[in-house]
RNA sequence: GCCCCGGUGGCGCAGCUGGAUAGCGCGAUCCCCUCCUAAGGGAUAGGUCAGAGGUUCGAAUCCUCUCCGGGGCGCCA
């Protein structure tokens, strides 16, 4: 069975070769360039497909558009498939489509199955994903959620249209943050020994902390017991005492806690900690539907040497001077406000450093580098692309996607969020109130960069509501069809169905195969945009269109042919449904 | 002060490579189960697309300014 030609691509066609027709008649200059665009009509009594060709020629003719749409569809070769051509409103080209050629869509994806939609790439470019990548110092949380909701969908999306694609997370287990981490662990582990002092302000303040520690003094008992009289000197005081600086208070601590217990104890608290951290993250991701090929480990940009050479490069290249003892890189001479020190005066090298090796390394594994940062990040867009013009590499092939901040709510309260106080919610609670699928859809159904704003209260007590279950609804209804159908004794023969497709002469059976239709360029499009919402809204207008189908059609009908041709239809829209729902990273329950 | 994002019916959002009467969900009002799951369907009401200029045959969409909201502007990661 041959694949039937999209509808669209045919008008399309049609429409150029009118105008190469008009060419050789000497009305179009030769020379001029277009593009043909057709959509689908919002309202079906202006046609099914409408171009604007005419307008957007009308210009550079220096014609009135509606005379050059007479031109155009005076020059059209007429179609069987096409009942009617009108000229509308300021000069669209209207056309109206036979409905049986909507039907083609079916054998289509009956055929296709779960590759409908799917682009495959000749040689496959290589796409290197980075998301999420949040500090290991406490568990994720419903911030993050939206990165990793966003990250995922898209990484699939883009799979569908043939790329290949690496996801990445980028671990920081090499900062300050980490060391202030265990510390914070080990103070509560001190606490645990009966110490008493005031836990700084600066350091992790979450529960957690006090579990980890709990797990430290499991596998090490007493031995990292260092009673604070022994230690606790010259310390910086904290904030809210005076001259207190909360930052010096913490690194002073940090300091004397390496010197107490020397590099192996101290590694011993800071790699608990780390495991503990990052496996929390791993597990929570996993349950959230995300998954890695790699979490890459910042330490690791150290041990293979990358760090330095990636230093070495942009100073070979003359990029970087010495002011103050400070490494900098002349990060202005390349778009962005202001140049950047890379390693500090105490040999310390930068978070900034390790960006340089780390999307140098990107650069070499891929054709495509997409960063997902959050909206805190955006300053670091131009000092990024400015860094790989240093390094003599194409800026263009990164490209760096910001997600906007979701504002949390309980009802009318906003919830403040910092990870340092520990006052936030994690994304663990979250998937447990609203559940899986209802946040996931909801995070990807609006733009990225768009600000959200998320009512805890309103997705927990009126999860029923929630648009995913409406489109869960409608695949779980599809399915019990066919339940229904071998429970009556009877049988779908697939091949016999679509010997009848012609019996489905409804506008509901048109609606739904014009909709089917166009998932492909839905697809293409979140693609190529990186905006997977898009389908969140094409799968609720699916479900819409099935819906309204349902409740006024009967599919288990006695009718032999119509019966087989409505079963085909609605195995299509349940391929479509699947399968954009699980490119979001969402469910299909058979049953509700 | 500078930079990023946004301001679309009561609420939450699409639409933004300019195009035909601005869409969707929730909420509101009314109607629909002798029928494959009513977690459903149908209908109605509700908008000077923040405001003001500009570009254009045509602007929610592009440009400028103003106002309002969110977030950034450290040798922090």
């Amino acid at each position: 069975m041959a694949v039937p030609i999209p509808m669209k691509q045919a008008i399309s066609s049609l429409i150029d070769q009118a105008l190469n027709k008009l060419r050789e008649q000497g009305y179009l200059p030769a020379e001029l360039s277009y593009e043909i665009q057709i959509e689908a009509t919002r309202d079906k009594k202006l046609g099914d497909f409408a171009s604007n060709i005419a307008l957007m020629l009308a210009k550079p003719l220096q014609q009135a558009p509606r005379e050059v749409a007479a031109r155009i569809v005076a020059a059209l070769t007429p179609d069987p498939k096409i009942t009617r051509v009108e000229i509308a409103g300021p000069g669209f080209i209207n056309f109206f489509i036979h409905s049986e050629n909507f039907l083609n869509v079916i054998p289509r994806i009956l055929q296709e199955k779960q590759a409908y939609g799917h682009q495959i790439q000749e040689k496959p470019e290589r796409v290197y994903l980075e998301f999420i990548s949040a500090n290991p110092t406490g568990p994720l949380h419903v911030g993050h959620g939206r990165g990793a909701a966003y990250g995922d969908a898209l990484g699939n999306v883009l799979q569908s249209q043939g790329f290949e694609v690496h996801r990445e997370y980028y671990v920081n287990d090499a900062g300050r943050q980490m060391n202030i981490l265990a510390l914070s662990v080990w103070l509560r582990y001190l606490e645990l020994h009966q110490q008493d002092f005031i836990f700084p302000k600066n350091g992790y303040r979450g529960a957690y902390v006090i579990t980890i520690a709990e797990h430290l003094r499991e596998h090490y008992q007493d031995s990292l017991l260092k009673p604070i009289i022994l230690w606790w000197q010259n310390i910086h005081p904290d904030e809210g005492e005076p001259e207190g600086d909360k930052e010096k208070h913490v690194d002073d601590l940090i300091q004397a806690m390496k010197n107490i217990l020397g590099p192996s104890a101290y590694g011993q608290v800071f790699d608990l900690a780390l495991d503990e951290v990052l496996s929390d993250i791993k597990d929570d991701l996993k349950a959230f539907g995300v998954c890695f090929e790699h979490y890459f480990s910042e330490k690791e940009l150290e041990k293979q040497g990358l760090l330095q050479a990636g230093i070495e490069r942009l100073k070979a290249l003359g990029h970087t001077y010495e002011k103050d003892g400070n490494l900098w890189f002349k990060a202005s001479e390349f778009g962005d406000e202001k140049d950047r020190v890379i390693v500090r005066k105490n040999g310390e090298s930068t978070y900034f450093a390790s960006d340089i090796a780390y999307h140098a390394l990107k650069y070499e594994k891929a054709d495509r580098i997409i960063d997902i940062l959050g909206a805190d990040h955006h300053g670091y867009v131009a000092r990024l692309s400015g860094m790989l013009e240093a390094l003599g590499l194409d800026p263009s092939h990164l490209s760096v996607q910001i997600i906007q901040f979701a504002v949390l709510y309980r009802g009318k309260e906003r919830v403040q969020m910092s990870t340092r106080s520990g006052s936030f919610v994690t994304l663990r609670e979250l998937r447990e109130e609203v559940g899986r699928d209802a946040a996931r859809f909801f995070y990807v159904s609006r733009r990225h960069e768009q600000h959200m704003d998320f009512d805890l209260e309103l997705a927990k007590s009126k999860s029923n509501e929630n648009p995913v279950y409406y489109i869960q609804y409608a695949h779980a209804r599809i399915c019990s069809v066919f339940r229904q159908l071998k429970a009556q004794g009877l049988s779908w023969d697939e091949h016999s169905g679509s010997e009848y497709l012609d019996r489905l002469s409804s506008e509901d059976e048109k609606d739904l195969c014009e909709t089917l239709g166009r998932y492909p360029e839905i697809l293409a499009q979140a693609a190529r945009q990186y905006e997977p919402h898009t389908l969140a809204h094409f799968l609720r207008l699916l479900a819409n269109q099935f819906h309204t189908y349902y409740n006024s059609h009967q599919f288990l009908v006695d009718d032999l042919p119509l019966r087989q041709a409505r079963l085909n239809l609605i195995a299509a829209v349940r391929h479509v449904l699947q399968h954009a729902l699980t490119l979001l990273g969402v469910s299909h329950p058979e049953v509700m």
